[in-house]
DNA sequence: AAATAACCGGACCGCTCGGTCCGCTTGTGT
DNA sequence: ACACAAGCGGACCGAGCGGTCCGGTTATTT
């Protein structure tokens, strides 16, 4: 059983999906008001299943992880390390790219949901790619992150494969 | 002659260092109630000298500018370009580091105030470094601003020196 | 010392935002 | 069809913000 009435689900994935939307496009300073007009409902039915702006931000970053969580499994998968790693970069990037505005959520909640197993998944790919002596090995998996996150965030309108093709050659071993 | 009453100088004087201490620590979306705070006068007495926060925050920024442009003209009087620009490039990350919030200061106010010749002296130090063969050819000044400032304000805590190094190494020619 | 203009600070305004609450509506089981 | 709970939305609240304004204060000039 279902817990939650129809209308009430529907409304929910509603909001979801404007939330994604919204906090994509405007990062977190987005305002619940803005998310409950796109979804078509009062930013009470919002506040009802999400007690905090947080909460639905922490819910709209959930979905994101799974994608991420998805392609770095595909990234584990590879049995060339090296060009794994570079791949799952640039698809990690290509993803952010199109949801600006999640990087800055991220940051504004420090990682609270369930980003540690993405994270182990991270550390996998990256020390597999530096035990095929792909990358340096001062870094680690979080300043990978991190430092392509930056790349992505500084860079101006069309120019961030540039950025982040200096990134990358600046990761090789 | 001075336009402007002994008191009113200092208060004035006081303003600008209290704010920028302030922005420099919160960034942008500092208070000017805070400022005004801690340059111990009113917050009428701010907005009679910058009428706009933003007006507040470009003579912060001019200020900034001013170190930054004493920082390159030292680099361009150096007779060893590769040398010359690496030092600008950490010597400036080193003042940014200082004061954070600057940052996206910056980022807040298109760089409107004077960051033109700045920039015209940034190029000087980047092209000569090129022709010196000890920077890759693809990238710009900007670029090259962007690319820096995007990797300390990514870096976590104490590894902002690290994050740089690799950006640094992704930049050698 | 008196006159004047510059200057000050804080009360005040309008706005936006996150969050609460309650009277009305609507889906659901019998 | 009926009754009841689940759900709804918008009025409402308080906090914090940038910015305005004016009655009182203080530096300056003669």
């Amino acid at each position: 059983m279902t817990e939650l009435r129809a209308d009430a689900r529907r409304n929910l994935e509603r909001v979801l999906d404007a939330a994604t939307e919204v906090f994509a496009a405007s990062g977190p300073d987005a305002s619940i008001d803005e998310i409950a007009r796109r979804a078509g409902v009062g930013h009470g039915t919002v506040f009802r299943r999400f007690p905090t702006k947080d909460d639905l931000m922490y819910a709209v970053l959930e979905r994101h992880f799974a994608q991420l969580r998805a392609f770095a499994n595909e990234a584990l998968a590879s049995d060339d390390p090296g060009a794994a790693f570079f791949d799952f970069v640039r698809r990690v990037a290509e993803l952010n790219m199109q949801t600006p505005g999640l990087h800055r959520c991220v940051v504004h909640c420090g990682e609270k949901p369930g980003a540690a197993d993405l994270h182990v998944l991270v550390g996998k790919i990256v020390s597999r790619a530096q035990r095929a002596g792909a990358v340096r090995r001062d870094v680690k998996p979080d300043d990978v992150q991190l430092l392509v996150r930056s790349a992505l965030i500084g860079a101006p309108a069309g120019q961030w494969r540039r950025y982040l093709a200096v990134v990358l050659d600046g990761l090789r071993a």
